[in-house]
DNA sequence: TACTAGCACTTGATCTCGTTGAGTGCTAAT
DNA sequence: ATTAGCACTCAACGAGATCAAGTGCTAGTA
């Protein structure tokens, strides 16, 4: 899925070259500073003069994989070096025992809640990786319905209870003009379900509003609060829900040099919405996605990676987690994490399912 | 309630001498700075002059209200200054209009649910005094019970709703070994509002568990089964509720000098267990609390200031609200609306619970 | 006696300036 | 095609010099 190799011909880079880039990424991940020629000379296990390098290094310039800070400073590798140094990754898909464990973890005994799954995913994730972590609860459009009930709490006040196929629980509390007895939201209830079960919120809300627009005719009494039910149940006022963890790693950690970039970025992260929307952009593809600095469309990611993968049961993709961390984060341990925790998420949200 | 006056004798401060502190400590919370006797002097109202002031301030330092980073800086205000200027402060609970209107907004026509109510609040509030602020959910042990339902949402996987007078509404997934029907699940819940309704938390679970130990002579199969789902129910399992926002406010503002010093409170806040105790600990208590420095019993909060506040519906207090923020805050400006918003946070709570 | 003016002294902050070392680019030699 | 060598650049660092804000103390004044 990575494997998509530039061609050689088309940027000019032959496989020393290559090698020399790898070297100046790799060191410059490692200790985030600038790379010397002659420091790397020393780090290669391929014995290249320092000199030679300088002329790599040049080129390699020239192209717009590298940088520097001053005219007398070490190079650094630019975002379009990373995204070239990604492509050409192998990833190797072995985590080690202990990190597989880990996340794994996220589906300990006594997590029963969907909720709690994907908040532990993210307290996980965020540990592993020392980023910051997100992960979208299962999108309600696609979601579908296990269960609707109503349950009167006071003499206006009804409670709704959804819960979905994939196990995600939500309550909402809707008030009614007239009073209704818990008989008759019973019946109402029994109707919903019956009518409505395994189909997704989208399609019910859909229908209801469609029945509605039929209303001219008269129903009895049941069908007609049915309808006026359903449809506050389903109202779209469901906020945009999102886990999020680990934000606070990357304020603590000086993996970004300014601190005013990081303002930017906070700022961000308290509009979740927009997150939300960067998230929800990426879903329709498949595997691990990397996102790295100017490739990201919004604004406020612009100086940094993100990198997401898809979580789902076994008919339909449910959400998308992630991680945010520099631009010069190990790629080759934050892919396999991010891969693998998607797929221990997918197979315990699956178990949690009732489909 | 804040008007607790030091004795004069007992720190032998002559009203000059409490002029000086006065200003010194107005000063200091204004520009964060070290306040120097000649700047003082120009901002009094009152002339003195500097010399004067100085010698003042060598008295004050020598009482321990004041200290100074080296010989030759300007004076800082100890802790014990600022307890002494909070207990003394005759705080107005003026707030402007604009500042009322801004926290009345937190029930906005809108929010229905409680969950919402105390989320509002710390965001609110966060953005208030752009400090850490804190909410802790309606206490369950003293909640009393308005209603309990069971969902069968799989063969084995029944699904607790258990909706408090304060509004609270929780849920929780059990497991149980053997298949228990629908209808039967509602004659146990008819049963258990029946027994329980208006009984607080605490008093339904000791009571639950005293059934047990009676449950030596047979009951019939609904009681039966009634004390076993209740006890599922209502275990204590519920984790500690804290809402938070505005923890990224003291990163971003510069009111903590030291980045040192905040990554001990980060991690603290990270730990929401501890920041519980502490609220709880403080619950007793009526109106405002301040706790400076190292009146905190929480090590983690030696060098912050919390000021906290009950609410609560007419029966009960229900929970804490509360701001964390550095010593040097503007108390006369935070006090007044920590106050005041758990004044309409209650009006709030008061409105939607079903007492 | 209570206050104040004046002065010597302290000290962190800021600036300048030379030194250092890691690094580059270029040229000539291999 | 590669490398050794060399002149050059520039941030970082340290040593003074200077500055400004502050203190403490003493002596003079109402």
């Amino acid at each position: 899925m990575l494997h998509s190799q530039v061609p050689e011909s088309q940027n000019q880079i032959d496989e020393r070259t290559q090698l020399v880039l790898q070297g100046i990424i790799d060191s410059y991940i490692e200790t985030t500073e600038p790379v010397g020629s002659r420091t790397l000379s020393k780090q290669l296990a391929t014995p290249i003069s320092p000199a030679t390098i300088r002329n790599i290094m040049s080129d390699l310039a020239e192209l717009g994989f590298l940088t520097q800070t001053h005219t007398s400073a070490g190079r650094i590798p630019t975002g379009k070096a990373f995204r070239y140094y990604v492509d050409s990754l192998a990833v190797a898909d072995s985590l080690t025992e202990e990190l597989q464990s880990s996340i794994q973890k996220l589906s300990a005994k006594g997590v029963s809640q969907v909720e709690e799954l994907l908040s532990n995913t993210t307290k996980i994730l965020a540990n592993l990786t020392q980023f910051a972590c997100l992960v979208t609860a299962p999108k309600t459009a696609v979601s579908r319905l296990q269960r609707i009930e109503f349950i009167k709490v006071s003499t206006s006040k009804i409670l709704v209870i959804l819960v979905s196929k994939s196990g995600v629980v939500r309550n909402k509390l809707i008030e009614m003009a007239e009073e209704i007895s818990q008989d008759f939201l019973n019946s109402i209830s029994a109707f919903l379900n019956e009518q409505f079960q395994n189909r997704s919120f989208q399609e019910i809300r859909d229908q209801i509003l469609e029945s509605m627009v039929e209303d001219k005719e008269r129903y009895d009494r049941l069908l007609a609060q049915a309808v006026r039910l359903g449809k506050k149940a389903f109202e779209v006022s469901d906020p945009p829900e999102l886990y999020m963890d680990g934000h606070l790693n990357l304020l603590m950690s000086n993996a970004f040099g300014d601190h005013n970039d990081l303002r930017g970025l906070m700022s961000t992260f308290e509009r979740k919405g927009q997150i939300m929307e960067v998230l929800d952009s990426t879903m329709q593809a498949d595997g691990v996605r990397i996102y790295i600095g100017v490739e990201n469309t919004h604004e406020g990611l612009r100086d940094c990676t993100l990198v997401t993968a898809n979580y789902r049961n076994e008919n339909n993709i449910l959400g998308t987690l992630g991680v945010i961390g520099p631009i010069h984060m190990d790629y080759q341990r934050i892919i396999p994490v991010v891969d693998y925790t998607s797929k221990i998420l997918s197979q315990a949200i699956t178990r949690h399912s009732y489909d």
